[in-house]
RNA sequence: GCGGAUGUGGUGAAAUUGGUAGACACGCCAGACUUAGGAUCUGGUGCCGAGAGGUAUGCGGGUUCGAGUCCCUCCAUCCGCACCA
């Protein structure tokens, strides 16, 4: 009888869903262990074999956890909302909901043919009423809240007003953008418009006029995160700068404790240093600069403030809002044009012009704030409005920008270093000594800028500053399919929807489209169209991706209550997520994101931790491997791989399906496509016609993706998951490759032949084990969870192979060997291991509840060791010796041996090391 | 430019603490068997060499009895960030 995968998988599966097998409830007398996949955005396109690498992994780690005493809670769900549906849904006019609904279907059952061990009953779907009525009430809470620089944690903004009322906001440390300073007559005096736009400015979650990343194509708003290289990460559009009412998150606040948290987790380096570098953290002071003949005055942040002696000049950023203000009327028109022209370029100009430098002075000068001396005032695109103060202080000596921008304007460079030679570039290293610089000569740099800070605050004109990189995060989206804001306005002033009215549903629309005068699609909907309606309006925008998958690890643990987004007891059971597995394409968005929203619900008492991943592993993204036909250019004549460089040829992708072992299957792609049927071919001299190849990744577009399901078809769910563990470290990109997958194939019928003979005879034996083979089972135990305790899943494969191998060469074919094989294969090969489970009389699909078998070191002792016995490091020869023996008679023993003389050659060894157990080493 | 990672056979890779480099598998070569199968079994397979042997973990150096592993210089590839003051 052959190892029948498609009859075993598919008993296996419908077996688990009747009894409901991987259901877990809370259970206090266990410890818990919370594994998680990032859920995936259910595509049209489906699962190709990258995305279930990480989920297999996740699938065996917790199928071991479980076999190991622990009870796991390892759930699956959906990141339901986004734009495809929505693109779908323009172009034919389907509710993005009916299109969600099917690609869930087809992922749900694709990820159902790879025997995971997900809790079904415990789904989430952030596009759900259910789920994102939650995910309003977050929103409103953050509304509800700011950010206490004294207690470092978010509090009640009705704490703030009581504040506000008793003693204005002078004595209020908090993380803020309001600059004006009012005392509490004042602020009772403020109607309430006043006092809310105040308001706004502390919200955790708030509306404000903001420059924003646009994208006219797409119609939206992004988050830095969401735009690469200044296009947009989905389609690539180009995407410009706007100042436009939006709804942020004040993620700033929690700038410093997202930076000290990632101490605390066991997260790679990697990502731990992008998301550092994404919160940029930058040590200095802001200073106030006087401008010559106004009130106004610039701050300006520096990092170095010890070189303020070497300022010549001052850049401001095009947008400054200062810039109309101080500009001369001689040169009124320059500005205005600069601005212009700086307005107009995209993300991406600024970006790539990088080495083009270019400025505009304004006419006006500011007062140097410690030796009185006028320094222009220049307006240039290298200074980011968004940044800082939008505004630097030049010197040029010190920043090669400023060098640079010195250089091309003929702008004077003052050299304050001592002994350093600046004429061919600026010197930004913080080791030269302070010269020409009064009160800061002669102290190296760090000393330097301790005392200018000091100085600077002691004479009233700055402070001491951090500033962050991290940027508040634009929180609407112009889109239809997201979920909508539990927000009305009334006299344009934003009002929370009560509690009790969420969720506030999507209406319909006729169209998904924007309007005509580009209000989002909301606003298309009647009022009617709305379960619950107040105030003017509605809010027209929704909220952005990342939204929903800010806290949907939270849901799992308690998915259906109707009364909190999770039970208290709940929370307090399943904790932080203990192993969580995705892609590292999240580092700067999701994973802070919801670093932020788990940081303000620990603040605000609602959940007991204040990290959500404890442990996280980045597996790498499996490549496609595509093959391409090459057309002679002009022509409908295609020539192989080997003769193409006698032509002037065009590569094209060809599926992947018509090509095996590079090989064209020549009809087939006649009848691929119309403009191929009457294609010509020139061979090689075989016949054959090769294809080149070229790893990419894996897309529709390349007709290079391979779908687990014709491969879970021909081989089996087992052999897929054990395949893809064993292609090589988890977390290491690799191409895709079915080559080797026979071998893993191959195994599992090995397996299957220690149980059945070709016959179909059961081989089973009760009798006892032999040494040899309990040998081989218990260093097979030790080494399976050790692998498995240190993720290394493709060696956990290499030694399941070995073990069989072991065992087929003892002919072993003892029950009790074979019963703790099962146990140890069945987080790799589920179906196989429940199969041979059952056939071994035990109570069918309990194998995943057994407890992990037990190493015994007894059985692996040996009496003897075969001793490498090398000379100057080089090995030459083995003895077997007794382990008995000491280093002095293992060496006496080599020492007498023939094979020792011989490659002695009549020396005498300076030394013999003999490290017992494992080497006896002469040095000559 | 800054930060992170990775370089080992024809291929995917292994070597967890410095101790036999290449486990396991693919592929390939030779053979056996046969109900000719995507089957099974046996032997071989880093490179050079007929062999003895030599040589080999990106390059070059160092530490050590001994280095893929530790230290230094350099090179290449991949990923992330990038006018961040």
């Amino acid at each position: 009888m052959e190892y029948n995968f498609r009859e075993i998988e598919a008993k296996w599966r419908s077996f688990w869903a009747a009894h409901e097998t991987y259901r877990v409830t809370e259970d206090p007398s266990r410890p818990k262990f919370y594994v998680l996949d990032m859920f995936p955005y259910p595509s049209g396109a489906g699962l190709h074999v990258g995305h279930p690498l990480g989920y297999i992994a996740s699938d065996i780690y917790a199928r071991y956890k479980r076999l190991s005493g622990y009870n796991v809670l390892h759930p699956m769900g959906y990141d339901s909302f986004g734009l495809p549906a929505e693109q779908y849904a323009i172009q034919t006019g389907q509710h993005p909901a009916i299109t969600t609904e099917q690609n869930i279907a087809r992922y749900r059952d694709q990820l159902d043919k790879l025997g995971f061990c997900y809790d079904w009953s415990r789904e989430v779907r952030t596009s759900s009423p259910d789920y994102y009525k939650w995910t309003q009430w977050i929103f409103k809470q953050l509304f509800d809240c700011y950010y206490d620089n004294t207690t470092k944690k978010a509090e009640r903004i009705s704490g703030l007003v009581q504040q506000f009322e008793a003693n204005g906001n002078a004595g209020v440390s908090a993380c803020t953008d309001c600059e004006t300073i009012f005392s509490a007559a004042e602020w009772s005096a403020y109607s309430p418009q006043q006092k809310e736009a105040i308001l706004q400015e502390y919200r955790l979650a708030f509306l404000a006029d903001s420059w924003v990343n646009w994208c006219p194509a797409l119609g939206t708003v992004l988050a830095n995160d969401e735009v690469v290289n200044g296009v947009s990460e989905r389609g690539g559009h180009s995407v410009e700068q706007k100042l436009m009412r939006q709804w942020s998150m004040r993620i700033k606040a929690y700038a410093d404790r997202l930076l000290t948290g990632l101490d605390t987790v066991d997260w790679t380096d990697s990502i731990k240093d992008m998301q550092r570098n994404w919160i940029g953290r930058s040590e200095g002071a802001a200073v106030r600069f006087k401008v010559q003949g106004h009130d106004e005055e610039i701050e300006v942040f520096t990092t170095r403030p010890d070189t303020i002696y070497g300022v010549s000049f001052m850049v401001l950023a095009p947008e400054h809002p200062l810039v109309d203000q101080i500009t001369t009327d001689e040169f009124k028109e320059g500005v205005d044009h600069y601005k212009k022209i700086s307005a107009l370029k995209t993300e991406r100009d600024r970006q790539s012009n990088v080495k083009n430098i270019s400025g505009q002075f304004t006419g006006a000068y500011a007062i140097h704030p410690f030796n009185g001396s006028q320094v222009q005032i220049w307006i240039g695109d290298y200074v980011l409005a968004s940044y800082g103060t939008g505004a630097v202080m030049a010197v040029p000596c010190g920043d090669q920008r400023d060098y640079d921008f010195a250089k091309h304007f003929n702008l004077e460079i003052i050299n304050i270093f001592a002994d350093v030679d600046i004429s061919a570039e600026a010197y930004t290293e913080k080791d030269a000594v302070i010269a020409h610089s009064e009160f800061l000569n002669g102290l190296p740099a760090k000393a330097a800028i301790k005392k200018a800070i000091e100085e600077i605050e002691a004479r009233g004109i700055g402070k001491g500053r951090v500033n962050f990189r991290l940027r508040d995060a634009v929180f609407s989206r112009q889109r239809y399919w997201g979920e909508p804001f539990p927000v009305y306005y009334e006299n344009e002033l934003p009002q929370l929807v009560d509690d009790a009215f969420l969720p506030i549903e999507l209406p319909e629309v006729d169209k998904y489209l924007p309007t005509e005068d580009g209000e989002p699609p909301l606003a298309r909907a009647e009022r009617s169209a709305w379960k619950w309606f107040a105030g003017d309006r509605m809010e027209h925008n929704t909220m952005p991706g990342w939204a929903g998958s800010s806290w949907y690890f939270l849901r799992y643990m308690d998915p259906n209550n109707t009364q909190e987004f999770a039970g208290k007891d709940k929370l307090e059971y399943w904790r932080e997520v203990d192993l969580y597995i995705g892609g590292s394409e999240h580092a700067t968005g999701h994973l802070l994101y919801s670093r932020f929203w788990t940081k303000f619900l620990y603040d605000q008492g609602y959940i007991p931790f204040d990290e959500p991943f404890r442990k996280m592993i980045n597996q790498g993204m499996i490549l496609g491997r595509s093959s391409f036909v090459y057309r002679v250019s002009h022509s409908n004549t295609f020539v192989s791989a080997s003769l193409k460089d006698q032509y002037e040829v065009t590569p094209l992708h060809v599926d992947i399906s018509l090509v095996e072992n590079d090989k064209l299957d020549i009809e087939g792609f006649k009848a691929w496509r119309a403009e191929f049927a009457h294609a010509e071919f020139i061979c090689e001299a075989d016949g054959s016609y090769l294809c080149g190849h070229e790893v990419e990744k894996m897309s529709k577009s390349k007709y290079n993706v391979q779908t687990p399901d014709e491969l879970v078809d021909k081989f089996g769910a087992d052999t897929l998951r054990m395949y893809e563990m064993f292609l090589g470290p988890l977390e290491q990109s690799k191409p895709w490759d079915t080559k080797g997958i026979n071998g893993v194939y191959n195994f599992l019928r090995k397996l299957w032949r220690l149980f059945y003979d070709q016959n179909g005879n059961l081989l089973v034996t009760n009798d006892a084990p032999n040494p040899e083979s309990l040998k081989t089972m218990h260093r097979t135990i030790k080494k399976i969870s050790d692998d498995l305790d240190r993720f290394s899943f493709n060696t956990g494969v290499s030694n399941f192979m070995i073990c069989v191998n072991e065992l087929t060469e003892q002919k072993c074919h003892n029950a009790q060997i074979l019963k703790e094989l099962s146990i140890l294969l069945s987080p790799y090969a589920p179906h196989i291991s429940e199969e041979l489970w059952a056939i071994l009389g035990n109570a069918p699909g309990t194998v995943g509840t057994q407890p992990f078998p037990v190493f015994n070191e007894a059985f692996l002792v040996e009496s003897s060791f075969s001793y490498p016995v090398s000379f100057n490091g080089k090995m030459r020869f083995k003895v077997d010796l007794s382990l008995d023996l000491t280093a002095k008679e293992v060496e006496d023993h080599v020492m007498a041996m023939p094979e020792t003389a011989k490659w002695l050659d009549g020396n005498t060894p300076k030394k013999v090391i003999v490290v017992h157990g494992r080497i006896v080493n002469m040095v000559l």
